[in-house]
DNA sequence: TGAAAGTATAGACTATGCTCTACTGTTGTC
DNA sequence: GACAACAGTAGAGCATAGTCTATACTTTCA
């Protein structure tokens, strides 16, 4: 299928499947080389992987890590304990900053107190 | 006093005290007209204001909200209310954000059992 | 056949917070 | 007087994740 039909299979934009296939996310193949035009095609499971790439973007992975995880992960190159180290180190810094921003909540409050006894 | 010393006194390096003066956080002034060069002349209150920046931004205020505010809350054009008020506001939005990286976590332990039961 | 719609590429632009470079001018010290 | 150290401005670059524009070519459909 060509660009836009995958954009409306997997509810990605067009402008964001091409910057994922700059990036190494995706890759669409030209057809043979006898055609004219170099319109990319992409199969099914592109559209899988563009499914994986919104959920591992909504569990907190960056585009970076995704490029360098989506290969080896789309293939099973990775073995189920890989897996669960990928997505453990992850929650590890997801927890990490829940703490960050629990820090800032109580300098908040202190500050709201130095606010409050400044009028005093 | 000049950029150096009040780097030096504020432990903010040069670099970042330019882009804080471009971005309107602070502001030094030009001596006397009929001095020769345009060096900027900083004094003791800019030394504070650089320390009230970096509580700022470690209570998660980003540049652009600081620029509003440091202003009217450095020169007390501020009332303790309102102060608290914006306070506030800050605290809820980190909790917001806690409660998506919660969300997010809620999700990596989904992402795991599906690897786990993919497994057998 | 001609216009509309789709596709490709390169690159600019957004926001965030610096960080650094290039280049020029000034001051202080030997 | 020479040279280092310091000051200034303008602008590029980094990372992040797109978003959009300009330009050009191809395909489709009436």
């Amino acid at each position: 299928m060509q660009i836009g039909a995958l954009s409306k299979r997997s509810g990605v934009s067009i402008h964001t499947i091409r910057f994922y296939e700059r990036s190494g996310l995706i890759k669409g193949r030209r057809k043979a080389p006898g055609e004219r035009n170099n319109y990319l095609d992409y199969d099914e499971e592109t559209v899988e992987r563009l499914l994986l790439i919104r959920d591992a973007k909504s569990i907190g992975f960056t585009i970076g890590e995704i490029g360098r995880l989506i290969d080896v992960w789309f293939n099973d190159q990775i073995t189920t304990p890989e897996k669960l180290k990928v997505l453990d180190e992850k929650l590890l810094s997801i927890e990490a900053r829940i703490k960050e921003l629990k820090e800032m909540k109580k300098l908040i409050a202190g500050f709201k107190q130095s606010v409050l006894s400044e009028e005093c």
